[in-house]
DNA sequence: TAGATTGTTAATCGATTAACAATC
DNA sequence: TAGATTGTTAATCGATTAACAATC
C-alpha cells in the first residue's frame, strides 16, 4: 500500500476541482505541464501525484484523460461512498457547516447537530435536526456516525471530544482553535483559522516591509 | 532575517493558545519536554521554534517564562497591532466569519462585508455593515483594508479576487474551494475544507480497514 | 520522423530528529 | 553536586526537483 503525505492528500481535491472545470469546458485530455502552469505546482510533482492514484499510465504527447482522472480521484477521495457525521456546536460556524453545500459531493453526510442552546434544540438547521448536547452519548451510537465535527467554544472542546469518542466517534474534525488530546487510535484533523491567519499575516508583513524599502 | 516554514508558522498560534491556558492556571515557567508531551511535538522542534522568535535564552532546569512567551508570540504573530480586512460573500460561511469572536484578539479587524443579495445589503452582520458587491472597487481603497476574505461560491471567486486586487487588496484569504490565480506580489492563503476532509477521510479509511483484519 | 510528454532513477533541498557539551 | 534542560552541531528522513531514456 502506497503512503500519502498530508501535503499530497491535500492536493488531490484541488486537482479534482480543476479537472471538473476542464471537463465542463469540454477538454478531453490534460498534460502535466499544463496542470502545473495552471495550478502553480511543478510538473514532476503532478506526475508523481497522479501516478500514485492512477491504475493506467499517461500517454506521451497527450497526457491523461480528464474524465478518467475525475473518476479516479472521486474514487480515491471517497466521494462515491458516503460517510456520516454529526456537528457538535451549532453556533455561527457550526450553522455554516450544516448549510455548507459542497459536502454532499464530497461524500460527507451530516445527519444531525448538537447544541446546549434550548432555543436551537428541536429546530432544523440546513435540513438537519438539532439535539441537546447531553443526548450526544445516547444518540451517537444509534446514529452510527463515524465523524464528529467540533465547532464549540474552546473551553468546551476537549470535553465534547471526550464524550464523542466515548460514544463511538472514530474521527474528530476540530474547528475549535485549541489543541485537543485524543487516543492514538482516533483520527483528528484540525482546521485552525489562527494558524492559517498566521501564515497570511507573516507573508503580508514580509510584503509590506519590502515595499517600505 | 530568519525564514519560517509554513508548518512552523502554523504551530505558533497553537503554542500561544497553550501558553495562555497555562498562564490562566498560574503556571510560571514551562520546559520544552512538557510542551512536547502536551502538544504532541518533539522537544527539539519546540526548542527550535521558540528559539527562532525569542530574544532571550531559556534557562536550563526551568525552561522559559510563560508570560514572556505569550508576549513574544503575540508580538511575533502581530496580535498587538490590528490589520483590517473585508469579507466578500456574506452567506453562511461569510456570516460565521463576520461573527467569529476570536479575530479581535488575533489583531484582525473585519470592517465591512460585501454581497450581491439586496436583502442583506445595508444590514449589519456581526456588527459590520454589508455593502453591495459592485461598490467593492469604489469602497475598498477608501476603507484601506489590506486583506480580502473570500467566501463567495466557487464560480464567483476568481472574479471577486481580481476586483479586490485591482482595488488595492494585498492579501487574499480564500475560503472558496477552488484554485485562484493571483499576481506574484499578492499574498494568498487558502482554507480548503475539501483538502482538510481528504486528510481526515484517508486516515479514517486506514483505521477502518485496519480494524477489518 | 520529430517532438512533446511520459515514467523512472538520481540529486537536491529542507525540515525534523538525534547527539552531546554547556549550564543553572 | 547531580540532574534536568538548554542551545548547537551533525545525522537522518522525506518530499520535491532534476535528469534522461522510453514512447506515442
Amino acid at each position: 500500500m502506497k503512503s500519502f503525505s498530508k501535503n499530497q492528500l491535500q492536493r488531490y481535491p484541488i486537482y479534482l476541482k480543476y479537472f471538473k472545470s476542464l471537463s465542463d469546458e469540454g477538454v478531453v485530455d490534460i498534460s502535466s505541464p499544463k496542470i502545473a502552469k495552471e495550478l502553480g505546482y511543478s510538473e514532476e510533482q503532478i506526475r508523481k501525484d497522479l501516478q500514485a492514484v492512477s491504475d493506467e499510465a499517461g500517454r506521451p504527447k497527450k497526457g491523461r484523460n480528464v474524465h478518467k482522472l475525475i473518476e479516479t480521484l472521486e474514487g480515491f477521495l471517497g466521494y462515491r461512498d458516503s460517510t456520516t457525521a454529526v456537528i457538535i456546536g451549532c453556533g455561527h460556524l457550526g450553522g455554516a457547516l450544516l448549510n455548507y453545500p459542497n459536502f454532499d459531493e464530497m461524500g460527507l453526510s451530516i445527519i444531525a447537530g448538537f447544541d446546549v442552546d434550548s432555543q436551537k434544540i428541536g429546530t432544523m438547521m440546513g435540513g438537519k435536526e438539532i439535539f441537546p448536547l447531553d443526548k450526544l452519548s445516547n444518540l451517537l451510537p444509534r446514529l452510527n456516525a463515524h465523524i464528529a465535527i467540533v465547532t464549540v467554544p474552546v473551553g468546551a472542546a476537549q470535553e465534547v471530544v471526550d464524550t464523542a469518542i466515548a460514544s463511538g466517534a472514530l474521527a474528530i474534525w476540530n474547528f475549535a482553535p485549541t489543541h485537543i488530546n485524543v487516543p492514538s487510535n482516533i483520527v483528528i484533523e484540525n482546521v485552525n483559522l489562527a494558524s492559517s491567519l498566521a501564515v497570511l499575516s507573516h507573508r503580508l508583513n514580509a510584503t509590506l516591509s519590502k515595499e517600505e524599502k
